[in-house]
DNA sequence: GATATTAAGTCCATAACGTAGACTAAATCA
DNA sequence: TGATTTAGTCTACGTTATGGACTTAATATC
């Protein structure tokens, strides 16, 4: 933000321009993008001349839309040479991903392991294992990697502070890892968030609330997370719903996690009993999820209730979300998503009796590896925002 | 964001990066300015040289620090030239302040007047008057000003959504002005932090916390505000504190206002009847709150246990913002300020039971006039950000 | 089918700006 | 008094974007 422009930020500048114009707007001709751009054509020849160069954007056959003249040579983002690599290392997987420069994805390779209060050092070799494996086969060449942890991370040292259910605390899993790429480490809701942005709805401004075990949330505004001071922001999960409430293993009373998290809701269902380290009907994670939407399906009034009850703590939760964070809509995703039917209703409810337009509820369309996704996204949208740093004649 | 870098533009920014500087590092000479800008000496004489001819800038006596060599020229921002108009409309009073480049009040002006359910064209006219006399007086040419109102504002479109208080809806208050600068529109509570970020503590990140009839919130994060998708972001007033407690008039229940609101804290206190438009003991407002304070002073238990249960109350809103927002500081305004040390403790101990470290609480160190302050520093920030619109030669 | 028209893309001369290093100015030190 | 050191200016130069002329490749018109 501070740096002096010279003439070398400013084309580097300018190539981020022509290249963001291209992400964005599909394939363009230079025409159409000295246009959009507000360069002159002879501008854009030149920075789309660089890009080639460099193989991050490839020239299509010739646009013939029936007009007259000379037809454009359309220039689309190039899938064939760059990439950038996801990771995740969640409670009950590991997960990875290569997505290319078009934002495609790959190669996705996902292995079932439970992390619970497991040895860092086990878990990043066996996570090491499977990327390089995912980059070996998709041949491309990686510009870098981000990878999503369950707990709040500062994102500039790369620090993971602790992921309690991981029984991991200040680590710092990008050195673990030791990938011959550049690792950024960020929080799982954060890059669920970001994968919603760029796989879902297509929203610039919303608040995605991650459901899993823990509930975390967090917040895109145009197309940029917002991380707050320490990269705490969008713990959700600890906002308080009923300062009588019961006691939260954060230190407080009544957080909302304790209405809505995973646990509560299984066990407000009867399908986990009421000590925590105890294995609930149907197992833990996704398959307990699975047992209770069979059971609302079925009619269950237990579960019925449970669902109402979690949902209404979610909307009180998500009032003082708004009233804070004014969202442009709100996403639930994680375990919200198959819930939503039964969930909605109640949250919507509760969430109504706010002054001013209550934002919109609204599903995640994204699936459970939105997290990897999202983590590769933010990387290709870093070399997007940078193609200076790709240039072959450095 | 998506503009082209031409020269001009490139100029734009450095002529930026140089005044930026010795606005934050007080005077400098052209070689430190070259040293922390990362810019070339020459090229730094020149942009001081553009600078000075605009008069933002001006040169001192030489620095003669005792070291060998040359002695250097200091320049640092000059405070004759240009200057900027804070305005503030309120519930109880009108305010102007003029400021200079160098972030010097030169002038304030204040009126008390009672503005309930008033006609937005008669106080759009007084505050008119008001400001032109103190332009006139303070002999500063102009570059814009800023408008302070008691409400939701959408300040793209210079919209103020609604002030309660004043019974006003939907209005375009820099238009009723019509001053002839340009007139920006923005939240009371936001422009109060800017005010506390300029002339209060110095912290680069915090909540600040504006008690007034309403309860609002600015976020202020690296020296910028928070605002949310629609602007309507820090509404810590309609945080749900008890999802069962007294319904407010946003429609919601148990609200922060209903509990440590300014009329909540005086009917609580015994200083004011339970319904709403009554005339409180001591006056509503400021004399209010100092009638509430001789008590707290003088040991009324009523008094006191309204500020215990206001406090809590409020701990218990901070601590849902803490979680979704992770502001590095709180610090408390308007009407808090002179009650903080009633309020703080009971605040502190509710907020202390949230899982990591809680933010420290501060008193506001700047006044009741933070609005209009920080509504001038902001036009002059956007001044020393932009220097290349005020340059003569345009 | 030949020619005019239209639009895409390239070429070339020019202007703006920052850089690097030489140069001048003004102080302290010996 | 002269050497040294630092501030600030001057000059030649390199990089980049611009604007308009030019080339290319299509459609439209006769």
């Amino acid at each position: 933000m501070d740096q002096p422009v010279r003439h070398d930020s400013m084309r580097a500048r300018n190539l981020a321009l022509v290249l963001g114009e291209v992400s964005r707007g599909g394939p363009l001709t230079r025409a159409a993008l000295a246009e959009a751009t507000g360069l002159t054509k002879t501008t854009v020849s030149k920075l789309v001349g660089d890009l080639l160069d460099a193989r991050m954007v490839t020239e299509a056959a010739a646009v013939r839309d029936g007009e007259r003249g000379r037809p454009g040579v359309a220039v689309s983002l190039s899938g064939d040479h760059l990439g950038a690599l996801g990771l995740e290392i969640n409670v009950d997987y590991l997960s990875v991903c290569v997505m290319d420069l078009t934002r495609s994805v790959r190669l996705r390779r996902t292995q079932a392991v439970d992390n619970r209060y497991s040895i860092s050092t086990d878990v990043a070799r066996k996570l090491r294992k499977l990327a390089l494996e995912a980059v070996d086969e998709a041949g491309l060449t990686i510009g870098g990697a981000v990878l999503a942890v369950p707990g709040p991370v500062d994102p500039a040292r790369g620090l993971l502070h602790g992921a309690p259910n991981l029984g991991w605390r200040d680590i710092r899993p990008a050195e673990l890892l030791d990938l011959p790429v550049p690792v950024a480490v960020d929080n799982e809701a954060n890059l669920a968030a970001l994968g919603e942005l760029w796989f879902g709805s297509g929203a610039p401004d919303f608040l995605y609330v991650s459901g899993e075990i823990g509930i975390g949330a967090g917040l895109v505004f145009g197309g940029a997370l917002f991380r707050g001071t320490r990269g705490f922001a969008g713990e959700l999960g600890h906002v308080v719903v009923d300062p009588g409430g019961p006691p939260c293993r954060c230190g407080g009373q009544g957080c909302l996690e304790r209405y809505a998290g995973q646990d509560a809701l299984l066990q407000a269902a009867g399908l986990l009993p009421f000590g925590t380290d105890a294995e609930p009907v149907g197992g833990r994670g996704p398959a307990g999820i699975a047992t209770l939407v069979e059971r609302l399906r079925a009619g269950d009034g237990r579960a019925l209730d449970a669902c109402e009850q979690a949902g209404r703590a979610l909307g009180v939760a998500l009032i003082s979300a708004v009233n804070l964070l004014d969202p442009g809509t709100i996403v639930l995703g994680g375990v919200f998503a198959p819930l939503f039917p039964w969930l909605s209703g109640p949250a919507a409810r509760s969430l109504s009796r706010i002054g001013h337009a209550a934002p919109r509820l609204e599903v995640s369309a994204v699936g459970p590896d939105a997290a990897s996704l999202g983590a590769a996204a933010q990387v290709i949208e870093q070399m997007i925002a940078n193609p200076a740093t790709h240039l072959s004649r450095a």
